[in-house]
RNA sequence: GCGCCCGUAGCUCAGCUGGAUAGAGCAACGGACUUCUAAUCCGUAGGCCGCAGGUUCGAAUCCUGCCGGGCGCGCCA
């Protein structure tokens, strides 16, 4: 905001300098505008010089001089300039300038921070994608997180945004788990038939079978297709995962099944299409793509020797079919234990004649989880791992979103339930959401005093001069940049950063000074403060998907 | 063996994509409640940014090679 008025300056400064012969235009575009690290640095700092310099050969503190005497002259953002270091110009913007950010925050109300930048792009975020053979585990969980964050800071940026969770239906894994279902079921008709070798342990493999023994007897006992009974564990589960996810305040636009791209013919076109190019041949009764075409080491089955297609098959398909959607931008959300279909569905859509540029895959590490300061073992073959829902019931929705958030996608993440759980201190949800309820009730003590919070006519923010105050103004103005470049980079941890560093700063103001005290006019100042505040907290807090609550 | 990711304070992790003197939270130690919520704050201590080279005005960040950890490398998904 700020920023991008400064960076104009800066550039205007810089063509001057063109015309006057202090030096050439090499560097246009080349510098930045940027927040330096010490505050001891001005509020922005500018490489100009140091770019110029190292174009040209010349000294850059030179530089730096004339073109901090170029600024100088403009006195409506800037309070001072001055040369640093090995040459950096370092900026100080007016207290007026910062002051004025509460008006613009007010003014935006819910919409500061949102833009729309995304001019209106349409983009599918797919993730979870969890077979349904049984309840989401805590991996699934810092992905439906990761993705949701994604998909709410794209939303916030002015992207159209599709929520599709894609899921393997034709395949051995839900036959397996069909004929898990029956075999538990002809257990409990007294019937018992050998339990298969590889199926699913799970408690809830009962509980699918305890609704078919009650909704058909022992009716289904004769019944050799594992059909009906993987029909209902796919029913009855998804049922389970979308109540999952909706207690995480996630909804998806689309359940995209396999099965379905088998029905409409897809998969065969896409086998049709690779052959007329000349990319597919069989080999050894199978049917392979030339991968190695594209850049991979060697070339891949795409039909087994028995006819079923293997897993790349359904996802190239299934991905021509988002292009074919007309999105600008798909983005893919994995476990990094996909990592090895990527090139194979890449590769895919390039030879379909679609831009595998728009494909943006984001691979996550996993998950540890940590009890007691130790880590808890998991196995999903046995059903001993840690799900969704009892995470939830043991953290709540909120610990759960941050924790997941907190890290970005590339660290492996390691989720202390203690910590989560914990109601005090040392965890860092409540550290930024008691930052809202705090200012909520310093506000609710305004009102009970009769302090009106004023129009801001009859505020005079000048009053506001404190570092500190300054501070929180400074903090409060650079956030529309970082949902911005958080959204763009799909890096929605950098928010909780943000988040976190904005509370600590208000904590620490509010036990330093009196908001509502006996000078009138100051109050009124402080309060607007506050108020514009509680609109940046909420407003962040909401963008990913945390509640603020007014009292805690 | 090959590919991707990670290695930063005792622990868990940031570091705005090459900037200036290295950052936060926990844990440790010492302080602050007659006050708008102490779920808070203030202070102290803590570092060979895995190691070694290279690129340049300048490297935690980029390139190369090692070391250590994770995930993959199927006619499983």
């Amino acid at each position: 905001m700020i920023r991008s008025r400064l960076k104009e300056l800066v550039d205007r400064c810089f063509v001057d300098g063109v015309q006057q012969g202090l030096w050439t235009g090499d560097a246009a575009g080349k510098y930045t505008v940027e927040i330096p690290k010490h505050e001891n640095q001005g509020d922005f700092s500018t490489n100009i010089a140091l770019v110029i310099a190292g174009l040209e050969k010349r000294n850059p503190r030179e530089l730096a001089a004339r073109f901090a005497a170029l600024l100088e002259a403009e006195r409506e953002l800037i309070a001072a300039v001055a040369v640093a270091g090995p040459g950096f110009v370092n900026i100080t913007i007016s207290h007026s300038v910062w002051q004025q950010v509460i008006t613009t925050v007010e003014a935006a109300g819910e919409q500061f921070g949102r833009s729309r930048v995304g001019g209106d792009r349409r983009v599918m975020v797919e993730f979870v994608s969890a077979n349904p053979t049984g309840p989401l585990s805590v991996g699934h969980g810092r992905q439906a997180i990761l993705g949701d964050a994604i998909a709410r800071l794209l939303e916030a940026t002015g992207h159209h945004v599709y929520r599709e969770y894609y899921y393997n239906n034709a395949g051995r894994q839900m036959r397996v788990l069909g004929e898990s279902v029956r075999a538990r079921y002809l257990e409990l008709v007294g019937e018992p038939d050998s339990f298969p070798e590889d199926g699913y342990q799970g408690e809830y493999i009962y509980d699918i079978a305890r609704e078919l023994v009650a909704e058909a007897g022992d009716g289904l006992k004769d019944v050799v297709e594992v059909e009906p009974f993987q029909r209902k564990a796919e029913a009855v589960i998804f049922k389970d995962i979308s109540a999952t996810l909706a207690r995480m305040g996630i909804v998806f636009d689309k359940y995209f099944n396999e099965r379905s791209l088998y029905e409409n013919g897809a998969i065969d076109e896409v086998v049709a299409e690779l052959r007329a190019k000349g990319l597919v041949y069989e080999e050894q009764g199978a049917t392979w793509f030339r991968t190695s075409r594209f850049g991979q080491e060697k070339d891949r089955v795409i039909i087994k020797s028995s006819g079923e297609p293997t897993y790349r098959l359904p996802d190239i398909a299934y991905h021509r079919e988002k292009f074919r959607r007309e999105f600008d931008w798909l983005i893919d959300i994995f476990g990094s234990d996909h990592i090895a279909t990527i090139p194979d569905v890449l590769a895919g859509v390039t030879a379909l004649g679609y831009e595998a540029d728009k494909v943006t895959v984001i691979l996550h590490q996993f998950v540890t989880l940590l009890r007691d300061g130790k880590q808890v073992k998991m196995s999903t073959r046995k059903a001993t791992f840690v799900t969704v829902d009892e995470l939830l019931d043991e953290v709540g929705a909120d610990a759960a979103r941050f924790f997941f958030m907190m890290r970005k996608p590339d660290s492996q993440l390691e989720f202390d339930l203690d910590l989560a759980a914990s109601q005090s201190q040392e965890n860092p949800v409540y550290y930024v959401q008691y930052g809202h309820a705090r200012l909520c009730s310093i506000l609710r003590q305004a009102g009970e005093k009769g302090v009106a919070v004023g129009a801001d006519s009859d505020v005079d923010t000048a009053l506001l001069g404190e570092d500190d105050e300054i501070a929180l103004l400074k903090a409060m103005a650079a956030f529309p940049a970082l949902i911005e470049s958080a959204a763009l980079q799909l890096e929605p941890h950098r928010v909780i950063f943000y988040l976190m560093d904005l509370a600590g700063r208000l904590h620490s103001y509010y036990n330093k000074h009196r908001v509502i005290g006996d000078d009138p006019a100051l109050s009124q100042a402080r309060l607007s403060l506050i108020v514009a505040l509680r609109t940046v907290f909420r407003n962040g807090l909401h963008i990913v998907g945390l509640t603020a609550p007014e009292t805690m």
